[in-house]
DNA sequence: ATGTAATGTTGTCATTGACAACAAAACGCG
DNA sequence: CGCGTTTTGTTGTCAATGACAACATTACAT
């Protein structure tokens, strides 16, 4: 009678969202779990977490950066940040040295090994960025960064 | 000479995002980040995270459904999704039968207690979109919304 | 009937975010 | 100059999350 077996398996399958069809960050958040986990897949060999990368990222652009610069830039907090670099200063990828104009401060560098592994953590990330590409579309993925960047400036102010 | 000192200060305040504004998961994470702090801070009189409240919708539109169901449906684990339900459990808000049809699942609904507290909820989750819809601007928003949907669906599969 | 798969539970570990406390250094202001 | 305040980096601790393994119970396939 009208299949109901059918009708239930359907059913059981594509649960219905209810109001969480409403909710921005619910969207946000899957597309983001979703980024990141084939980014750490690709990333795997390096040994590299997202955090890592562009902490990496962020030193090559400015170097001799404070950890608090990079911090402030990229949202993450002193004390983790801290710990992050003690990991990537033991690689050895990263150089602390003691800032002449501030005592407290430590400027960032990139060592010679440093500058290599970030290479070919590009190489391993463009890879990413190729997949993900491939699988949004070249204009679905620009019309999202375009987006996204500008919503970013609205919610935490000019980056 | 040209101000150097104020060059310089501009120059720490704002850091050179490098390679990372080619990332798109680095803006997604931002703004996943940016959104689901404002709904943590609007939600803590529930004492509700995103992922209760995500489940407690869930539950509400699809009620009977088993916790493998709930679990695929938002991508959480079945050891996560079964520590979060006894949580749930407890205030009481969830209530898990045994599922007539299988003897391994249980069938989730909302108590009467979940019900209220889930109407309560919504209350608080209305404010934080309204808030984060403000800043971004109802338009902004929706062209957000759709390229979110669609670009879950091409990475994800349908939901 | 038996091997296989699914469901829920518990245990454990790694990552992350958050906060407090602390020492050293820089800054502001009288 | 001196002194209180702020900044910077470090360490400790806790909660939330994601991941994986092991296990008992039940359903399923053949």
């Amino acid at each position: 009678m009208y299949e109901p077996a059918t009708t239930e398996a359907f059913a059981e399958e594509r649960l219905d969202l209810g109001h969480l069809k409403q909710h921005l960050g619910y969207f946000v958040r899957r597309l983001q779990i979703t980024i990141f986990k084939d980014f750490i897949r690709e990333l795997a060999p390096m040994r590299l977490r997202p955090a890592q990368y562009s902490v990496l990222l962020l030193i090559e652009a400015n170097p001799g950066s404070s950890q608090a610069a990079i911090g402030r830039a990229l949202g993450i907090e002193r004390a983790r940040l801290a710990r992050l670099l003690h990991d990537l200063e033991e690689r050895p990828w990263v150089e602390r040295r003691s800032a002449s104009s501030d005592g407290r401060s430590h400027a960032l560098f990139l060592s010679r090994e440093g500058v290599k592994a970030l290479a070919r953590s590009k190489k391993l990330a463009a890879r990413h960025e190729a997949y993900t590409t491939q699988l949004l579309g070249a204009e679905c993925r620009g019309a999202l960064m375009q987006l996204l960047r500008t919503a970013g400036t609205r919610l935490n102010g000019p980056t």
